[in-house]
DNA sequence: GTTAAACCTTGATTTCGATCAAGGCGGCCC
DNA sequence: GGGCCGCCTTGATCGAAATCAAGGTTTAAC
């Protein structure tokens, strides 16, 4: 708020300074002029955990925090497609087949703008058009590792692909050798509505890890793993 | 090929004539320089059914026949991710995370062309980009369609599910209410890899969707659907 | 401090789909 | 024709995870 006085002057809008470690996915594709156009369009919000994220047109930076999609089914039964961890970017053009509901996991902090600005910047910036092909193409990626994960892995194969999931986002410069430690984000529910269990069957397979060694589990949340490495073996592929 | 003596002159490049009807997915993007570049750069090729189609950086239109996307677990699990009827484009910028193999479940017609050209156009043309955005979304909900299928339904559900995924991609101009009948191009070991069973539980629910009447089976591979509306009721969402 | 609500764990029992097993059908080669 | 092989179906049994049930822990509210 103090610098805001220099914001015409400056390269970068000062809304987007205190962002730039983050800004590897998307806003690097923009050049200073379409930056500050991007930025007097767009608004940060902090989101209480829990609150479901409205799918207007809006794509956001997610700039700290957990969100999750989930689709139901019509008598109820849940499935969670994908979780979103900072920093990520949410958001898409064109609607999608069947809808997707966002919700927060945690508090969570968005730097969001209008659809139409992206649509219409991608004309000008084809760089603009391969960051949000590769974003799509990555999402993709993980959809179908999850694929394989619940058609044909077991319970505990899930459960540890889970853990190690989390972990890489969490913390994504882990050395695979070295231990890591972290708090869920999620409920055991969410974690069951995710891996297509129960939560009780979650809870059996939290205790299996713990009483082999591969994980600790403190206040029920906070996990610790001996090593990456460790649960990469147990979980398959 | 009796035409040949005049593709220099022609809007449309020879090769692409007979095509046109199926190139609402890419190829109508580019402009006429573009799909003559395109066209000299282009390949026909016939592939047997069995075929694996190699993972050069190639981009291919399919014209007709289905291929069909795998993972293997380590201990040789398979699930299949997914499926492309022609006409759909297959091909992709960028290296998937992990290593997804492709293989012709029909004779397989393809018109190839190396992804370098395509990159580059990217560049020139952000209509392309915009397609191939879309392309790959529309992947992902197809993706995130078989999570839920995969993690919460039942077996039951799962293999209504798979018809009419197939009936709607034999006859994308299906009209709800009307019967529909056509081949399977999979074998029951292909529908349980990709439905997260086993051959005897898909056979055991073919077998029960028959004596319920919602469907009618010849020669094993030959499915008539009552109707599109009949089926929809059984797949649970 | 007591109560309540949400979340989690553990045990007992049941169930859906897997596994094991046998046989049928159709195509192909000799 | 006969035999073989790949694919499919059906039945019997088994087992992994679901369901049912009970109680524990944490947090927050009063």
């Amino acid at each position: 708020m103090a610098a805001r006085q220099d914001a015409q002057e400056a390269d970068v809008p000062a809304i987007c300074k205190p962002c730039e470690a983050r800004q590897g996915e998307l806003c690097s594709a923009f050049n200073a002029r379409q930056l500050a156009e991007l930025a007097k369009a767009s608004s940060r919000h902090e989101i209480l955990a829990g609150t479901e994220l409205s799918d207007d047109g809006t794509y956001s930076n997610l700039l700290s925090g957990v969100v999750k999609l989930t689709r139901n089914l019509s008598d109820g039964r849940q499935q969670i497609l994908g979780f979103h961890f900072a920093p990520d970017f949410l958001g898409r053009p064109f609607k999608a087949k069947k809808s997707i509901k966002a919700q927060a996991l945690t508090n969570v902090t968005l730097c969001s703008f209008p659809g139409t600005v992206i649509d219409r910047m991608i004309n000008e910036t084809p760089e603009l058009g391969r960051r949000l092909l590769k974003h799509a193409l990555s999402e993709l990626d993980d959809a179908r590792d999850w694929m394989a994960a619940l058609g044909r892995k077991t319970a505990s194969e899930k459960v540890a692909s889970f853990l190690l999931m989390v972990a890489r986002n969490m913390d994504p410069a882990h050395h695979p050798q070295s231990s890591i430690s972290f708090d869920l984000p999620l409920t055991r529910a969410d974690i069951a509505d995710f891996l297509g269990l129960t939560i009780e069957t979650v809870s059996r397979e939290f205790s299996r890890l713990r009483s082999n060694g591969a994980i600790r589990i403190a206040n029920k949340r906070h996990i610790s793993l001996a090593s990456i490495a460790r649960l990469e073996e147990r979980c398959g592929d």
